[in-house]
DNA sequence: AGCACGCCGACT
DNA sequence: GTCGGCGTGCTC
């Protein structure tokens, strides 16, 4: 009997653990043996660290020092097709194996034996004597019948204290059990009605079903306007996927925001799934691993790290608003949650559904060459439209330096108000003011340690620094010329518009929506639902209220700047744009009354404001499609960013001009490389950062040759290099 | 990641 | 002489 997937006690097993040693180490099987996959503590120097048996072990290490591994985990030994998964997204992006594995065990007490409580219920003993107390005891358990309580909330729905209870568990009247506080999630019911679906939405799901029937990987782009239901669609899939007896994952960009999106799922189902986000406490976390981990989870909705869970039989992934930025991971290990979904899917033969209003460039690419399936969601939902778009040139609007909201706008709001609608005031910057400017020497306040700009939150009352968050106090002197009362707040941010409306509009109720001006994300939430139902009649917001809110009385969206964004160097300027605008006017008319649009801008015949004008989708994607491959970026070519940063800018342009003299690796593959440059924010956290561009033609080994390439350099102390594969931003 | 080792400057 | 700064290297 030799199963090749176990390894007998002593056997030589390769374990990956979880620090930072970029390669397997060599250990004895612990008692008992191991499984393939298995989960396992191991000693590494003074400590126990966590691993995972990843195969059998090399011997090329002293056989006297290899140690045994202390014991094997409680829970299921990962999946070949997750090791298989983590092993491709680490060579994708270039990350460390030990890094990969920590993302794909973030839960806490993995190690831990499962965690049992006590519960009591009633005994088959009575009571020798019946006292007041015991009775309520009694009575209430009486009440419940057959449910079981902790000891806290028995002796609190009776109104005892413990030791009454404890009494009476030692006769015998109360039973005192065991119970795994790890509970599995309530079974979900896919058969439960669905809402009546349109026809369009009908066959999207049919189409969708079939594709979960086949089990095997494939990936659909689904796209549809703003209202037009692509939720009540892919829960269809859902529901599919869970008849089929297979797990299924919803990946949403903005987790606190998913209120009324829960509320959807639970409708549907007939209960809760698990909820997998960072504002979830340990207990929590623990819990859904171990669930999703056993099969007991069939439904996860989550951030991008929920990607990440140990899923025994995942049929489908949902990317929701998959062209959303924020699905790229920025800090640690860099990551598209879109991508690596693919790459999941993949292996696991699981169906992936993308859906989104205005999709990423790289999946309407990926769409119509045919990698994709593509289902369009033409019709809006009921009986509302798609809201009227018109700009407002504002090169005609001569407005004075500290107003923001033209007159044409200001009217249209009154006639809102007028008609007992809601108005949205959209501005895509937090704070109050951009910029902090002496008017006597024209200082700009900056941050102390990054190359940016302060920005003033009135509301703290100081400034901040968006960077890395730095505040100060607003300084009542010039901090370089020292003349006093000299400051001036210059530019709008959310805050100052919040102020300019309550002066244009002083009988209006006004709301303003900032993340950093509500302590929680439930605090934002519950204002949200509050101005939904009709608390506000003007909502001035950033970019969190573009993100799928329904305001059934909302029929005018005004964007105060329609142009940021379209100047700069980031490649993917103009579709940001695009979406954003396009997203934002969604919001206006999603119920039953027609909806406009206006956009403030200073430039009304830039193709972006003309094809979201002309909602002519195709046209701006064709166009920016043809742009991109004419000039060989994504994704018609590949690019890559490296960071070199440090806090010595001559060490960090050392080590960037080395790499760029250096490139013979990727000219190997026909790539050329830029800079070395600053990068756009060059100083982050006291820390210098240079930046190099790799560029290079689809469809080469890009990963091979960086790993060639920066592998010639040495980088040691403070000093940190980054490789961002496909990078999101050039920030 | 931690943690020990070790090689130079500022004290007792 | 010796305490302690943190650069370098090791962990199966």
């Amino acid at each position: 009997m030799s199963d090749p997937e176990f390894f007998h006690e002593g056997a030589l097993i390769g374990v990956l653990t979880t620090q930072p040693l970029d390669r397997m180490l060599d250990y004895k099987a612990p008692e008992g043996g191991c499984h393939l996959g298995a989960f396992v503590e191991v000693p590494l120097g003074p400590r126990k660290v966590l691993g995972v048996v990843w195969g059998a072990g090399q011997g090329n290490w002293d056989i006297n020092k290899v140690r045994r591994a202390y014991r094997v985990l409680d829970a299921a030994p990962m999946r070949l097709e997750m090791r298989e998964f983590l092993r491709r997204a680490a060579e994708y992006t270039l990350t460390p194996m030990s890094a990969m594995l920590r993302l794909a065990t973030r839960a806490p007490g993995l190690g831990d034996p499962p965690s049992m409580r006590k519960i009591y219920r009633r005994g088959e003993g009575e009571p020798d004597r019946v006292t007041d107390a015991r009775k309520r005891v009694l009575e209430t358990l009486a009440e419940y019948g057959d449910l079981s309580f902790t000891l806290k909330e028995l002796a609190e729905m009776a109104g005892v204290t413990s030791s009454v209870i404890k009494g009476l568990v030692k006769q015998n009247v109360v039973a005192e059990e065991d119970s795994p506080r790890d509970l599995p999630f309530a079974r979900l019911d896919p058969s439960r009605p669905s809402k009546t679906l349109t026809e369009d939405q009908a066959a999207a799901s049919t189409c969708l079903a079939s594709e979960i029937a086949a089990a095997r990987y494939g990936t659909t782009l689904l796209r549809g306007v703003t209202g037009s239901g692509k939720t009540e669609v892919y829960l269809e899939a859902v529901a599919a996927a869970l008849k089929a007896g297979r797990q299924a994952l919803v990946l949403l960009p903005e987790i606190a925001l998913t209120a009324e999106f829960l509320k959807r799922v639970e409708e549907r189902f007939g209960a809760r799934p698990a909820e997998w986000h960072s504002g979830a406490t340990m207990t929590e976390r623990r819990r859904i691993w171990r669930m999703v981990g056993q099969g007991q989870a069939q439904l996860v909705i989550g951030a991008r790290s929920a990607l990440f869970l140990p899923y025994q039989n995942l049929g489908l992934v949902v990317v929701d608003e998959e062209h959303d930025t924020s699905y790229k991971q920025e800090e640690g290990v860099l990551y598209n949650a879109r991508d690596m979904t693919v790459l999941r899917a993949s292996i696991c033969g699981a169906h992936v559904v993308l859906a989104s209003a205005t999709p990423s460039l790289e999946s309407w690419a990926n769409a119509e060459n045919g990698k994709y399936k593509r289902l369009d969601l033409t019709s809006r939902f009921g009986p509302a439209v798609m809201p009227t778009m018109k700009t407002i040139d504002m090169r005609l609007d001569k407005l004075p330096s500290d107003r923001w909201v033209s007159d044409r706008l200001k009217n249209e709001v009154d006639k809102r108000i007028a008609l007992g609608e809601q108005a949205m005031l959209f501005i895509n910057r937090r704070g109050y003011a951009p910029i902090t400017l002496c008017r006597a020497c024209g200082h700009q306040v900056g941050c102390d340690d990054c190359d940016a700009r302060m920005v003033e939150h009135r509301f703290q009352n100081r400034l901040v620094c968006h960077q890395c968050g730095e505040s100060k106090p607003i300084p009542d002197k010039c901090p370089s010329c020292d003349a006093e009362g000299r400051m001036a707040p210059v530019g709008p941010g959310v805050e100052r518009l919040g102020e300019e409306a309550a002066k244009l509009f002083p009988d209006a109720r006004i709301a303003t929506l900032s993340s950093d001006m509500y302590g929680s994300a439930r605090a934002l939430k519950a204002e949200i639902e509050a101005i939904a139902a009709g608390g506000a009649d003007i909502v001035i917001g950033t970019q969190l209220v573009a993100k799928g809110h329904n305001f059934p009385n909302l029929t005018l969206v005004g964007v105060i700047d329609a142009d940021l964004g379209l100047q700069g160097s980031d490649l993917r300027a103009a579709e940001r744009t695009f979406q954003l605008m396009r997203q934002v006017a969604g919001r206006a008319g999603r119920a039953e009354k027609p909806g406009t649009a206006l956009l403030q801008t200073y430039q009304p015949e830039h193709p972006v404001i003309r094809a979201i004008l002309a909602g002519d989708e195709e046209g701006f994607w064709r166009a920016e499609a043809a742009e991109r491959e004419q000039a060989g970026v994504p994704p018609y070519g590949r690019m890559a960013g490296i960071i070199v940063s440090g806090p010595d800018v001559a060490q960090v342009f050392d080590i960037a001009n080395e790499l760029a003299r250096r490139d013979q690796p990727l000219r190997a593959i026909g790539a050329q490389v830029y800079g070395p440059a600053p990068a756009p924010i060059a100083r982050v956290r006291g820390r210098h950062r240079v930046r190099l561009l790799v560029k290079a033609g689809k469809g080469v080994a890009l990963q091979a040759a960086i790993a060639r390439w920066t592998s010639q350099v040495q980088v040691k102390g403070d000093l940190r290099l980054a490789v961002d594969i496909d990078p999101q931003s050039f920030y």
